[in-house]
DNA sequence: ATGAAAGCGCTAACAT
DNA sequence: ATGTTAGCGCTTTCAT
């Protein structure tokens, strides 16, 4: 790798020089800034970033916190914010959390020392206080924080519109699957949703599961020992749905004539699913972008207007609920 | 942040002390050790990792290119990446390539300029030129090159294997989806089940997809229409196969009765598909982790005994295949 | 318009 | 055993 010393020998000028150049700033006669980039061009040169983000205090790093992207809500968000980013030169420094606190410390820290210009990150809610006094700026993505700016989808809708569709659609006896009340999204739209259903006269029962697949799984077996004449499942998310809509089908109840079912997120596969799932959508890949664009702004030290920008989220009309009746 | 200065300022003791202490590298007094460390705590002192790099011309930063993380099989192998790294404290700079070459070449260049001790990399064929000449270690992920070590699993065996299980299973039309040719593991799949089929004396179509979810759809749409006593598919990959899985669903193709279906990768949600996927399972998150092992062997400039590391494929069985006949 | 030199935070000779 | 100092590659005053 070339240097800017180098360069500057090359070119016959002074590093100085050069630097000015590459980056534009102070003056520069035409010629020799032409003899510099053909110099640039001829070494194929690169400045060090590491000695730029040195000098600057500030490289070109920013820092992402996800849960885990082996759940496909996440890496959808990662590209949102990866697009966009990539646009301004920005690269990604990533790390998943598991949801442990230990290991968000762990990855703020490193990023920190890296000197991370921003940070965008699915925090639990306990470990926002490491944000707290940090100089550059950060802003949560799908989690929110009173002190942080944020960008996440309407959880509180979300949960009811699942409620209402159930609801409306005529089931009577609702199984509204819980997922860990630590993540606050995910306990909000259950809250919601619950609401919204006690409201109704209606039967509804509680269960609890985890977001993974065999939490899934395993909730869903229960479940109809439990409550085995359900006709209505408004499940915490899509994968632990997509358990439900299997066990249904083993049971071999009619899906959406005997039971209705919902997920939540709209990731990709709930679409390929038999049969297609209904769920509510929340806008992950713009959710990620809009993150990035609001560090940007942060980073460029830009006003801005509203600091939680919440999206809206969508009722996703498939097969496993069904037609609406319209009243007459 | 606090900085070595700091530190020794603090402890009464020079830069060059601390630094050591840090370290553990040349002598230092047990007690002076103690006053140091007292004072790193208090401080609660982290070492600029950019100064560090900058000295030390080589940062505790790896990059990690990937196709597509939005493609469920990469999130699994970026997780054995990360998780495996993640013990010796290194990190990951992160770009998805979508099997662009400039976008590999942009990566590969920061990636280079922030220091990175090491890459690994699925990248497209064309590219690997682009690693020749690196001073630092790279290891190829899922993808081969003869000058560069690689960790990835056996296509051969695994599209074999696909051709063989609907073979010993009875199918006589089979299609075989192609998918990009560019994409060697993929292309190799493809050409080893077909190798096999040809060998067996039965009718076999060829159509070509993309690996998503669109291109998946739009290819099985038509391939009922030209070839309708299909009854036998092989998928290029999971995506794709569940893509057929709900053509044939819609159509009211028994499975397997009538046709026999089987994917390749072994995604998370194949077992949830209805029925549930056959495929050819990869070891994504082990290749992942492998991968990094041996960077790390490589970055400590250990002996390496195979650079190229092929990993073994299954077949799992699940219900889109059928039980296969014993011969008597 | 250009160059010399200091300094970003750290490590490693080298000196003591 | 500890301190002084040069230097990693860059940017930016400050001279000229």
């Amino acid at each position: 790798m070339a240097t800017i010393r180098e360069v500057a020998k090359e070119a016959g000028v002074s590093v100085a020089t050069v630097s000015r150049v590459m980056n534009g700033s102070g003056y520069a006669h035409e010629d020799t800034r032409k003899v510099v980039m053909a110099a640039v061009e001829k070494l194929n040169y690169k400045p060090n970033e590491v000695a730029r983000s040195l000098y600057n205090r500030k490289s070109k790093l920013v820092g992402l916190i996800l849960p885990d992207i082996t759940n496909p809500f996440f890496p959808e968000m990662a590209r949102g914010v990866e697009d966009y980013l990539q646009q301004f030169g920005y690269r990604l420094i990533f790390g998943n959390s598991d949801e442990k606190r230990d290991k968000e410390i762990e990855y703020i820290d490193t990023f920190l020392q890296n000197n991370v210009v921003g940070m965008i990150a699915s925090t639990s809610e306990e470990a926002n206080e490491n944000f707290d006094n940090l100089e550059i700026p950060v802003v949560l993505l799908d989690r929110t924080a009173e002190k942080l700016p944020a960008v996440y989808s309407d959880q509180k809708t979300g949960g009811r519109l699942a409620a209402r569709v159930l609801l409306d659609r005529g089931s009577t006896n609702i199984v509204l699957i819980r997922g860990p009340v630590e993540i606050k999204p995910v306990y909000e739209r259950y809250t919601a949703a619950l609401e919204e259903l006690t409201q109704a006269k209606v039967n509804v029962q509680v269960m609890d599961s985890s977001l993974t697949l065999q939490g899934g799984q395993s909730c869903v077996r229960q479940l109809f020992e439990q409550y085995p004449n359900t006709d209505g499942i408004i499940a915490c998310n899509d994968i632990v749905a997509a358990a439900a809509l299997q066990e249904i089908l083993k049971r071999g109840i009619r899906i959406p004539e005997d039971i209705q079912l919902i997920g939540y997120d709209d990731i990709a596969f709930t679409a390929l699913l038999h049969p297609p799932l209904s769920t509510i959508r929340q806008p992950a890949y713009e959710m990620g972008a809009q993150a990035a664009e609001m560090l940007i702004r942060k980073i460029n030290q830009e006003k801005i207007a509203e600091t939680h920008k919440k999206l809206p989220v969508s009722f996703v009309e498939r097969q496993t609920t069904r037609r609406k009746v319209e009243k007459p």
